[in-house]
DNA sequence: GCCAACGTTGGC
DNA sequence: GCCAACGTTGGC
């Protein structure tokens, strides 16, 4: 089993409002670049372990464990002319933009990028590599088991994957 | 609001 | 297939 860490601005999915939505799964809508598509679509199995992390607000940093709970599908929001996220090039035959859902796991104490950066444990974790922008990264299950073991101490999961 | 970094688009 | 222009991400 893999893990991965997927990036969610708060103001739209947080770590809160998807412990509070109807079984605890959110469809992971509006990824628009191929590379984090793929993971999707190719790479995750259901169980696959994630570290939920807030971006585009103002402490950003890893606020939760959550976990892959769908195989992948066809994101809804590209078919809708009114979404930010439809895409005209898109067709419900040959559908551009596949998606997971993600579940709920647990909330954490969030670990702040600044942390992340300090432990040499995670020098080479792909999320804080510079320039990265992917919204959707692979974690290393030394990187998975530090951070849940050591950070959260949530030794109930480290071994997760 | 700024800006570095990167992905995508489209003309050639 | 190249590459300049443009748009987006995301931390600060």
């Amino acid at each position: 089993m893999r893990c991965w860490l997927m990036k969610s601005e708060p103001d739209d999915v947080s770590i809160d409002s998807l412990a509070a939505r109807p079984g605890q799964t959110v469809p992971w809508y509006g990824v628009r670049n191929y590379q984090a598509r793929n993971f999707m679509r190719d790479a995750m199995r259901v169980g696959d372990g994630v570290l939920f992390y807030h971006s585009g607000c103002a402490e950003p940093g890893i606020a939760g464990i959550a976990r892959v709970a769908s195989e992948p599908y066809p994101d809804a929001t590209q078919f809708d002319p009114a979404s930010k996220y439809f895409d005209p090039k898109s067709t419900p035959e040959a559908p551009r933009w596949l998606h997971v859902d993600v579940g709920f796991v647990r909330k954490t104490r969030l670990v702040g990028l600044p942390e992340l950066r300090g432990c040499p444990e995670l020098e080479n974790m792909r999320v804080l590599a510079r320039g990265n922008r992917l919204s959707i990264t692979p974690v290393e299950p030394a990187e998975w088991r530090f951070i849940v073991g050591q950070l959260l101490g949530a030794t109930d999961l480290q071994d997760w994957t």
